[in-house]
DNA sequence: CCCGCCCTTGAATAAATATACAGCCCGGTT
DNA sequence: AACCGGGCTGTATATTTATTCAAGGGCGGG
């Protein structure tokens, strides 16, 4: 469980802009972990992270020291309260997805680490009539199609909830 | 003054160790400089300075990584795990690869039981471009490319590893 | 089965950092 | 001179991060 998590907090981090621990702890709900904030800077202790501007950074690569990450900040509607709500694929892919790409009548997910699993799930709950399957990883989801042209129809629907 | 007390910091953070604003302010005061620790919030906001384990430092070169700062201020080293380089795709392959075949845009690497994880980590961290996604299991990889063509070649380039 | 030990976590709280606000000083303008 | 406007700072306070303390849970030995 810990492992999992320091993982993902990893992955948060140098994929996107992380500002606060309280931030990090809402995005790493949305991948269905939760904590408290007294873990997570546990973890990030642990981790040996750095606070800078710009966020948190992993220790050796300052990385995108200005550059970005995948999509800028995103993230922000977010009420206050608590929220359980079913994850949908949007929001999945929103937090998960990192790059789409097709191929013949099969289009390759790649996620963060740990996150094909629980996107795999919800493209399968979502039923698209265009997927005849789901293969996951830990990293990269595999989704079959009946051919060519319906696989493109996926890829570019992916696209589009991965740049909202 | 500010730009006294700017080049002042750059020179402490740079040559000790700092662990707080208020240390901050205390070896400030040491050189005559006094401020109080809102003013030091804002200048190493200026400076974009970061903190991390090991202290506030420059934003360019983390520097002194885990090494200590000239006079170790304190702080214990604590060791913990340390990585050594991730294994190559050759080294990998070499080690557990079995056997490889080509399927249309798929190449089907067969691995010893156990194997398939860290051979389809490697086949990922190798970035090749012919690669669009690698999907493990325990013992079998799919390695999924953009068509037949490029299948081809990745096949050959990974038969040609395993029988070195 | 029970016990002791160690690891992990959450709640509460302490410590550290950022910010809102107001004052001061200075130079330019009217 | 009187009046802005801007930069810099300290005080007080809000926000964020670290730590203390007290559970649980898993596991090996008795």
């Amino acid at each position: 469980m810990k492992d999992q998590r320091l993982n993902a907090i990893r992955d948060l981090i140098s994929s996107s802009l992380v500002a606060s621990q309280d931030e990090l702890r809402r995005k790493l709900r949305r991948r269905g972990i939760r904590v408290t904030q007294a873990t997570l800077s546990r973890d990030i202790h642990e981790l040996r992270l750095s606070k800078g501007p710009g966020g948190y950074s992993l220790p050796n690569g300052p990385a995108r020291a200005n550059g970005d990450g995948p999509h800028g900040d995103g993230v922000a509607p977010e009420a206050e309260g608590e929220d359980d709500a079913p994850p949908t694929v949007d929001e999945m892919l929103n937090s998960f997805g990192v790059r789409v790409r097709q191929a013949l009548n099969q289009v390759v997910v790649r996620t963060v680490l740990g996150g094909a699993q629980p996107v795999a799930a919800a493209l399968d709950r979502a039923g698209w009539p265009e997927v005849v399957g789901t293969i996951a990883g830990d990293d990269t989801v595999l989704v079959i199609c009946p051919d060519a042209r319906r696989a493109g129809e996926v890829e570019g629907r992916i696209r589009t909830r991965l740049e909202s």
